[in-house]
DNA sequence: GGCTAATAATTCACTGGTGAAGTATTAGGC
DNA sequence: GCCTAATACTTCACCAGTGAATTATTAGCC
């Protein structure tokens, strides 16, 4: 992986170079826009070599974490679906492989045999608790360069943003 | 797309389910995390479904703007890839999507016949000119949950961040 | 000057994710 | 009760992006 502040410098002076010349560029909207793919697909980037030796990508992991996280220890693909922004096509891929690797079953619903209900196993679940904890000193580190009162600022305009983004609240 | 407002909350009520089933969880730092990942990836599919009717996705868009806001409107596949935290392999695809479109041409450096030269056109620039202005007003309205204030202390906070991750800075 | 190592770009085989079509099951109107 | 529409999931064919190997060229060492 290459470094960033170039990218951050020639993004700064691209949009520079773009507003001098087409009228009516919105800097800012564009500097923030950019930045956070940036800083996004970084992380997600790292996070995912980071699962590579467990054989795994985001993914898998955030489907396991669904479950491994439910009330029930169990749902339904479409709802994790709904929770992961993902598309049905690639969530039957996911729990397939996640079946094979004996982290979770699938069985009909009884109450509507369309339904197929997905249970973490004690093997899932295990593999969750290993895999976990030696990742927070890393995960505490990326963010070690902002102060609480930073860090509690950034989750919080994320979270409004996240929510403002929402297609039912401006339709 | 689905709507995000459960995507939100599921989140926040797994990571509580989480922290409360293993010890150290850094709960602020797993939010922060996911809801960066959360907004990328929507405003991602969001624009990418804005270019769509142009037949670009958002890689070829950024190579095509990193060249037309480039001080000469020219540059070669390996500094796009460093700027654009893109691999060669698919910078050559990208490239040559480009150059069949009659975007960009490619010819071989004179100092250095390793090196391919990557020039706009002028059909390039004025493609440009034409995609851009109507997508403006609906970028700032993505962000029109903000303040003025918000803007620039999230700008701040996202460019502080990505210094931050720049691996040649905490090695 | 010639040999080795490094660099720039490309090709190829593969993975992850998507849209569109297909299958099975349920819901709803009459 | 039956027929149509809707829903839940799956299958299939395809696109975007990647790692590993390949080719062409240059740089560096002696």
């Amino acid at each position: 992986m290459s470094s960033l502040k170039p990218c951050v410098d020639a993004l700064y002076e691209g949009v520079d170079r773009v507003a001098g010349n087409i009228p009516g560029v919105p800097k800012c909207e564009v500097l923030l826009i950019r930045l956070l793919l940036l800083t996004a697909e970084t992380l997600r980037r790292d996070f995912e070599a980071k699962l590579k030796p467990f054989d795994m990508n985001d993914s898998d992991f955030r489907t396991l974490m669904m479950l491994y996280s439910s009330a029930e220890g169990s749902s339904t693909p479409s709802e994790l679906c709904a929770l992961a922004e993902q598309k049905p096509t690639n969530m039957t891929r996911i729990t397939n492989l996640l079946a094979k690797r004996g982290f979770i079953t699938r069985t009909h619903a009884v109450h509507d045999r369309r339904q197929v209900e997905l249970k973490i196993t004690a093997e899932g679940s295990h593999f969750v608790r290993q895999l976990l904890p030696p990742m927070f000193p890393e995960l505490i580190e990326k963010f070690a360069c902002f102060s609480t009162t930073e860090r509690k600022t950034l989750e919080r305009l994320l979270k409004k943003f996240a929510l403002h983004l929402d297609p039912a609240e401006s339709p």
